[in-house]
DNA sequence: TGAGCAAAGTTCCAAATCGAAACTATAGGT
DNA sequence: ACCTATAGTTTCGATTTGGAACTTTGCTCA
């Protein structure tokens, strides 16, 4: 089974994760609740490939998640930001961070 | 960049990410929170392949987020069931699910 | 006894996706 | 006219996936 085949599951859980069951997607999400929009900003943020980055905003824009918005001037420089039910998507990242932060804490190298 | 990289990342929602960023792997802990703990049963219920299915396994065992008990009788048969630690992330769950049932209505076969 | 069955993987191969890096297209600046 | 910035697209080899068959071990029941 692929994956975009959940999108008509039964479960809502199923159907959520059709859309950003997909750790650089939400990793694109993070960036956009602090802030970022732009495509390179994603690209370094991350450290997923431009060829992904582009896959996935195209995803989020085409699930309303994200608008996509080109910047008056120009034609190439555009915005993402989230839309409404994008940013209804917070406390889930939320839950993530609170439980990485308490379970996975960090290694630093022991100073030796 | 490869996603097992993530988990060393500063940031703990990407750290979370390396371990349960996935929806295949999502989907089998949503499984456990409903009661299943057999292979089979996940395979059946998320439709992921047997393959995968092991392999996102071994890695929620080796996260210790769910323990792998054999059963007493038999060497094959075994149970996996959610540690303390994979329980703390059924908030994340109910975040997806809620989001799902507001924003991914399912659509039915409308009756002609 | 021994044939069949269940459970939990493993193996195989072809197809899809990914990572890395180079390339493209368009606008603006100098 | 040329250079730079931005947002992709393309290419190609490597990795991961999907799907199905196969393996292994113990259990059941005739």
């Amino acid at each position: 089974m692929k994956w975009t085949d959940l999108d008509e599951n039964w479960c809502p859980i199923a159907r959520t994760l059709s859309v950003v069951g997909d750790r650089w997607t939400m990793l694109i999400l993070r960036d956009c609740f602090q802030g970022l929009s732009r495509f390179d900003q994603f690209v370094q943020s991350t450290g997923a490939t431009r060829h992904v980055v582009a896959g996935r905003l195209k995803r989020l824009v085409e699930a309303d998640i994200l608008d996509k918005r080109p910047q008056a001037t120009g034609l190439k420089r555009c915005e993402y930001v989230l839309t409404d039910k994008g940013k209804e998507l917070e406390p889930a990242l939320r839950v993530l961070f609170d439980w990485g932060k308490k379970h996975l804490p960090i290694r630093r190298p022991t100073k030796t």
